[in-house]
DNA sequence: ACTTATTTTAAACAATTGTTTAAAAAGCAT
DNA sequence: ATGCTTTTTAAACAATTGTTTAAAATAAGT
């Protein structure tokens, strides 16, 4: 009787195992981590990590999916909100880079996990039904019509926004590396990247709005 | 008495392995394979591995310094054409789609390898230097000046570039999970991305010469 | 042909892997 | 306290890991 039959209990070991599985995950890679080192993490033994979870595999898709989840909500969540395209356009890169630099080993776990895994039939959590739900599509459209933004097919714009703002992110050792910089430099030169980012992508999408440089 | 001493023989099994290798590294990670795997894919014992490459850490290191050193040779490549930076910027960024889609793997490894390794001083290959040999900044420091081009630092400008070329492909299984696309469909937003990144790019750092939209 | 050096192999090494088993500890109802 | 379930542990499992050793096969030099 595992789990799953009565849970009445703390919690707190299940969630702490899935903290500490999350940060070893998130820094290590699926394969570069041992159940050992989750679980001595945690200060409990292997054991009990397949005890609540069944195995290294299964905490791993959870983690992932988990993942995946938080970043797509805080997309949602911009895309709820009550402004123009133009405003959301700002308040979505901003976010996104506020939110990547807690968590800057985000964007590489997610697409190093969605390569390790076999299946690519993450469709549980209905990514693209709460997109959908919160009427970006339409308004985008709209707008299109209107000849207010550039005709663009909403998945280069997914594009456009992911690129522009989780590689920089992702790229900081590779970028570090190459111009030989510290971690200051680096920040500040990401700074500098998300005004120009904002800048670029408005400049592009919605043209009738900035005709000059 | 390794290798080192006298090179003589037809290196062809020394080259199997490392291209065995570049493409097991490539698809599964460092930790994501195993010294087995490698050899039973050039058909060889797994000591010989360890005989030609001291260990499974050292041939990674040289398989990664060599990605690095391919994808920056690319670069270098198009620098140093005889062009205007605009069609510098368009040929770069053809260029760059067109070797991603032969090496999609490539952009990813190279992150996950840099973050997998503890030590970052892969100056070794000089990198910085083989830019600067180009001529590129000195072009791009007179076009700033000029006011032909916008004034955005370098590693900025280098950071719009991976950004737009390296993301759209390596998040194809994100991109291909969220709105549910095939290869092909995928294939075809790829190749309208290359469009789109272009006019972007061209339009953002080069403004004068596009007015309009 | 003989000697020497290089390349390749089979086998073993100790350490580590994910997972399971069986028993102990802790919680909880009665 | 007594039973029962849930949580946690220690120990063991078989398989796999990277690496090494020692011997065999091949090539090269004389």
């Amino acid at each position: 009787m595992q789990r799953d039959k009565k849970m009445k209990k703390d919690l707190s070991t299940e969630q702490k195992i899935k903290d500490a599985a999350r940060k070893v995950f998130m820094t290590k890679g699926f394969s570069g981590c041992t159940t050992r080192e989750i679980a001595k993490s945690v200060g409990i033994n292997v054991a009990l990590l397949n005890y609540y979870f069944r195995s290294k595999g299964k905490l791993f898709e959870l983690i992932l999916e988990a993942a995946l989840s938080d970043f797509i909500e805080a997309m949602v969540e911009v895309f709820s909100m009550d402004l123009s395209l133009e405003d959301k356009t700002r308040m979505l890169i901003d976010k996104e880079f506020e939110f990547l630099r807690k968590h800057p080993e985000l964007p590489l776990f997610i697409h190093a996990g969605l390569n390790q895994e076999s299946d690519n039939d993450f469709d549980q959590s209905n990514f693209l039904g709460r997109l959908h739900q919160t009427g970006i599509f339409e308004q985008c459209e709209k707008a299109q019509e209107e000849g207010k933004m550039r005709k663009v097919n909403m998945i280069n714009v997914t594009l456009l926004f992911m690129s522009n703002c989780h590689f920089p992110i992702m790229s900081k050792k590779l970028i570090c590396g190459i111009y030989q910089m510290n971690e200051s430099q680096h920040e500040e030169r990401l700074n500098e990247h998300q005004e120009i980012v904002k800048e670029m992508l408005i400049n592009y999408l919605f043209p009738n709005t900035f005709k000059n440089a």
